[in-house]
DNA sequence: GGACAGGTGCGGT
DNA sequence: ACCGCACCTGTC
């Protein structure tokens, strides 16, 4: 008898359409673009792909939605944060000044992510003083070679797959002299239990974060806001300062010019951070998508 | 070719 | 606590 045997089967599987969503406050290319995910690639049929740990989904927008094809519906579900309510915090939001009125505007349709909280601690290391490119590629051969096998390509590493490479192999990765912070991040968490940040504010969670190699001020309110869904933080990094300066203050420190924002915005300050962010890549001086 | 890029660690005040 | 500086690597 005759029986098909898919381990013979040369081409994946299609991916099936989990869902669609309406684009009104779901927009791929402002979600993937913010800065808050770097696994991700524009496919050659004009769907974008998406890596999450050993998950993976294919987005398209068409006719006012978003289609999302993934054989794990519920985790990207969760992922692209679909039960929250945009509109009402962008009405928000706008409410507050002409300048968050255009921000708001310019990035409605940014969903945050929640994302995996191990994946951020090392994508945000790996992010400190670098740009987006080569972020990504570093995570890419990072996944390529130390990240298992998923049906759909390479899952994200895992904190012992980290630990347990040679440092010298992990700065072959591109990862310049964050090597060691990896390694020494990756073999803290060999006896750390991250459900202990779950159970802190973000006060305190921070100050743990910055005890990691390689987590500062910013990395560390990075990870609060992408890993552990903590809305009341604001990350200042370079792009954050331009805004600060343009349109609100001048001359302060970062951790100040954190705190002006925290308390400007409370639980909306992440939020705020990414459609500020946004607002800064896109049409600020020097926007690297102006910038030939 | 130096300045800069989603900063951080470290040593000196 | 608060500076100033070095730092992998790629790009403009």
């Amino acid at each position: 008898m005759l029986r098909y045997d898919r381990k013979f089967t040369l081409t994946k599987m299609k991916l099936p359409l989990a869902f669609n969503y309406s684009s009104d406050y779901f927009n791929i290319v402002d979600t993937l673009e913010c800065g808050q995910i770097f696994r991700y690639k524009k496919l050659d049929d004009g769907r974008y792909a998406v890596y999450s740990r050993d998950k993976y989904a294919e987005l398209e927008s068409s006719d006012g939605k978003v289609n999302v094809y993934t054989d794990d519906k519920e985790y990207f579900w969760h992922f692209f944060d679909l039960d929250t309510d945009y509109a009402v915090k962008v009405e928000r939001i706008s409410a507050l000044s002409p300048i968050m009125q255009k921000a708001a505007d310019c990035g409605k349709g940014i969903r945050i992510l929640n994302q995996d909280l191990t994946e951020m601690i090392f994508s945000f290391i790996i992010s400190a003083n670098n740009n987006i490119k080569r972020i990504q590629l570093i995570i890419e051969r990072m996944c390529e070679k130390l990240g298992e096998d998923t049906a759909y390509g390479k899952a994200f590493p895992t904190a012992e797959a980290i630990a347990a490479c040679p440092v010298e192999a992990l700065k072959q990765l591109g990862t310049g002299y964050r090597d060691v912070y990896l390694s020494a991040t990756a073999r803290k968490l060999m006896d750390y239990d991250l459900d202990t940040l779950t159970r802190l504010d973000s006060q305190d969670a921070r100050k743990e974060l910055l005890s990691f190699k390689g987590v500062g001020p910013k990395v560390a309110d990075c990870i609060l806001l992408f890993g552990l869904r903590r809305g009341d933080v604001f990350p200042v990094d370079t792009w954050l300062k331009k805004v600060y300066h343009a349109y609100f203050e001048q001359g302060h420190a970062d951790r100040e010019i954190s705190t002006y924002f925290c308390n400007l915005f409370g639980g909306d300050a992440g939020l705020c951070q990414q459609y500020l962010f946004y607002f800064q890549r896109k049409y600020g001086q020097n926007a690297p998508n102006t910038v030939k």
